[in-house]
DNA sequence: TATCAAATTGCAACAAAATTGCATTTATTA
DNA sequence: TAATAAATGCAATTTTGTTGCAATTTGATA
């Protein structure tokens, strides 16, 4: 659990002004250490306008708090940037977890090794794995 | 340009009665050689039902005549699946390709390399590159 | 701390995307 | 060809996401 005061911090070193919605949707994604949906914000924060849910997910995306992880079920899923992505520089070249079991999507501490396609011009990379969990395999 | 017959013969064997929105829509992704969305059926057959369409790729998608590519713009594509593929077993262990000037995906005829992850059981993986397509680059 | 411009929020309306129910048509099998 | 099952087309509905705008909050400055 962080602190406001850190919490702050990341908004702030973000260029993003620090509201009330903010802090806790933020809070929300480090506390629950997982990738989260929009109606996973929306299940827990049912007194939050919808919109607002939205412009905070697409504002977090924008300037380098959060970023998309692909997914096939339609329902964009987003994972909590390094510290050191910007607006300028988003860089996310480790792998995702999606849990066919309990469904969670996280972000895993694995770099994704560059990979040469003849004629192409690779500059980004995103892999997805499927299978059960740690939580799920160990239960 | 595949014939009739050949359309026809898939068809069946992936289980599913052969129909005129079917074959077309079957030759078509075919013929354009790449990861189709819902809006590239939707223009093309201009006069066809939506929701045709949209039952359409589902119940390719169930029987293993389409695999669904994530993607996180929030417009699932679709690729054709290799023979093989059947509502029992759908096997994808492609790479994908989309091309960030003319937009394209297409299914990459390379194998995924298998990926250890510690405490997860992994049993299927998706890589999506981006960059400029072959294509593009030449142009 | 008080002031003020700029940004964010909440609400309503709107637009787009996808699904459902059902009557009609088409395909498959006998 | 007839009977049965499946797919289609249409209308209605639901779900998801966006836009405009007035009210509120924030951050900077005096
Ligand atoms: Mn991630
Ligand atoms: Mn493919
Ligand atoms: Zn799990
Ligand atoms: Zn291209």
């Amino acid at each position: 659990m962080l602190r406001y005061s850190e919490i702050k911090n990341i908004l702030k070193s973000h260029k993003l002004s620090v509201t009330v919605v903010r802090v806790d949707v933020l809070e929300f994604f480090i506390r629950e250490n997982r990738a989260l949906s929009f109606k996973d914000l929306e299940d827990e924060f049912k007194d939050s306008d919808r919109v607002t849910l939205y412009r905070t997910l697409n504002s977090f995306t924008d300037n380098g708090v959060l970023h998309k992880i692909p997914d096939d079920s339609g329902f964009a899923t987003y994972g909590l940037c390094h510290d050191t992505c910007s607006s300028e520089d988003h860089n996310h070249d480790h792998m995702h977890f999606k849990c066919n079991k309990c469904g969670t999507i996280e972000c895993l501490n694995l770099h994704i090794p560059p990979v040469k396609v003849p004629g192409y011009q690779v500059t980004e990379a995103n892999l997805i794995l499927k299978g059960i969990c740690n939580n799920c395999a160990a239960a």
